[in-house]
DNA sequence: CTGAAAGCGCTTACAG
DNA sequence: CTGAAAGCGCTTACAG
């Protein structure tokens, strides 16, 4: 019992012992803050581009000192100063979805090197939350925002344009808003699965997307009508909305009717309704690619276990992540940069379902 | 041109048009800026327990003329008057890994109920990574911190421990430190997996797992010996320890040999390695669960698709994040807080090819 | 080469 | 019920 007293008072103690300032370095070096925050400030910097010079020794002093009283200079000081954080906010569908962690992931590192911190926010692909996500970023002081919008924020984030922050938006556009975008081709996307497809030998080729008003799904659907269409496929074009608040049942049903009509390859619109597709295959006793071929999207590690596996369409993960941070840096160092839209190139990693029997 | 010109002059003036502050409200309605801040505060309080009393017309003059102002508080400022940021760090092995990613999203979710931000790191398993990070994130100052402790930063744990900042280690545990933890009952799950092996009919059941000194790889190794023994199948016992850089290959070679030498089933230790591992018995046309059973673990989209599905033990995602962080909540909210030891149960999931036939 | 001082926006005793 | 004032730790002209 004693034993435990002393313990805490211990705890007690350390918790009590402030961390170092500014000040506590200034007394012990006998020169002013001033001096200190000065050489803190301008450690790597070239010496030739520094204000003022301080001489080698009062320097080299500080910084000895500093190290010893492990000096960490004071975050929130910093940025009240300063008046800029380095810190982003990422808002995006789900953190838990491989597509969006993978990313998640790439953004961290490129956050990293360039002494950012990055706070994610998941929306689920719900206007209020995602609104409400925004704003709670804004007001913890984000220098700059990367989102993906969802159906039914495009408003608000016309709204986030108009105020300035630096933004850019990832995976999906939104129509009428000067603010700079990372999208994927996702006609070009498309019209590769239709392709591998109607190589492989396949005519009756339908495709299963989501029922949302996104530019990503829209354009998958337009790649998708335009590549049919190119190859004298009218008639057979189908395109299946799924709900994605019910995209087990939806999924089967589609899937179900559409093998009993003899279809002969169903091309995926995302990396959930791929699973979910051949999830149903499955419980249906179907083949793939024996009785129906199926282009996939997104990598999965699933995709590669599946049977003999399935062809999808690979999105440049690395790629998203990185030129969106790079993107959104430049409007964060710029503010008046003209806003622009990246695209990136996906394409077709090739499965036995897929090939020439 | 022009045009141009006016556009970028516009965005200068939205930009030096300062964000309102308290003083801005204070002189708006001819109070002081404390009183302000008081309002500002003790919002949602329950009137009992605020300090002071306000006069009910003059605070609500003051919340309008902040909603007019579109006022928020200066982040930066609130920290550092008050020494507490209401973010939390949390450092795991790799949040692109569907396990994790899982997890960061339940801690998103509960942080954002209690208004808490999270910064999340990934470590790759490296001590040195994960030491940076765990500075950089103190050096934000961050309230808490959920670490997935790695290899090799068993002494960095330690010293951040007696640093006494709120702490809580997840998925593994560090001896002789004396710091609040929630893991698996990683026995537990490994004796799951081989007593559902063993009633399926095998006997010559060998585990799969990492050559990594990490409480929760020898735990499971643990279970897995303990619970062959306990059904009397002591010379069948065969851990195999993968190297975690170069998983693909040494699996190959392990599953291979092992297939070879007539092993019945396989017990993967983690949901990498169960992928890795079937990856390769489809590669080498072994059919599961026919030629042999498996047993994987965490969820993985991958192994109900694969053939007939395959088991796994199932670990509570939820739990891991919730409790996590509730217990960090009470680390943060009494410092002196005894450490304690969260162990959670993992369940089995059946699959066809760990069933009887 | 170095120091004194103002100020970033907020909170919190203290005084009335 | 309300205000004046100090101070959190830092940065940045300004002055010498």
């Amino acid at each position: 019992m004693y034993l435990q007293m002393d313990r805490d008072r211990t705890i007690t103690d350390t918790m009590t012992t402030k961390k170092a300032t500014i000040k506590d370095i200034a007394n012990e070096a006998g020169v002013s803050i001033a001096l200190v925050s000065f050489v803190m400030s301008n450690q790597g910097k070239d010496p030739d581009e520094r204000l003022y010079k301080v001489s080698e020794e009062t320097s080299r002093r500080i910084l000895e000192i500093a190290k010893r009283l492990d000096y960490h200079p004071n975050n929130a000081a910093r940025t009240l100063r300063r008046g800029k954080t380095n810190t982003i906010g990422v808002v995006l569908s789900d953190i838990s979805n491989k597509f969006f962690a993978d990313i998640a992931r790439c953004i961290e590192d490129r956050a990293y090197k360039y002494d950012y911190t990055v706070i994610f926010g998941s929306t689920d692909e719900n206007a209020a939350k995602l609104e409400n996500l925004v704003k709670v970023l804004v007001d913890r002081g984000i220098d700059g925002l990367i989102i993906v919008p969802c159906a039914g924020s495009e408003k608000f984030i016309a709204s986030v344009a108009d105020s300035h922050i630096p933004m850019v938006l990832m995976d999906r556009s939104v129509d009428n808003v000067d603010v700079s975008t990372v999208v994927l081709d996702n006609r070009a996307a498309l019209s590769l699965a239709v392709s591998t497809l109607v190589d492989s030998g396949c005519s009756r080729i339908e495709m299963i997307g989501y029922d949302m008003p996104l530019s990503n799904a829209i354009e998958r659907e337009e790649g998708y009508c335009r590549a049919m269409a190119r190859f004298g496929l009218e008639e057979n074009i189908a395109v299946h909305r799924i709900d994605f608040r019910n995209i087990e049942q939806q999924v089967r049903e589609v899937v179900g009717e559409a093998v009993g009509r003899g279809v002969e390859a169903f091309v995926f619109g995302t990396n959930t309704l791929t699973i979910s597709g051949l999830k149903v295959l499955d419980s249906l006793g179907i083949k793939v690619p024996e009785q129906v071929r199926v282009v996939g999207f997104d990598d999965s590690e699933a995709f590669e276990l599946y049977r003999t596996s399935v062809a999808y369409i690979s999105q440049p993960i690395e790629q998203f992540g990185q030129e969106s941070f790079d993107l959104l840096m430049k409007h964060i160092r710029n503010r008046d940069m003209q806003s622009m839209t990246v695209t990136l190139k996906p394409h077709l990693v090739e499965g036995k379902s897929s090939s020439k029997i």
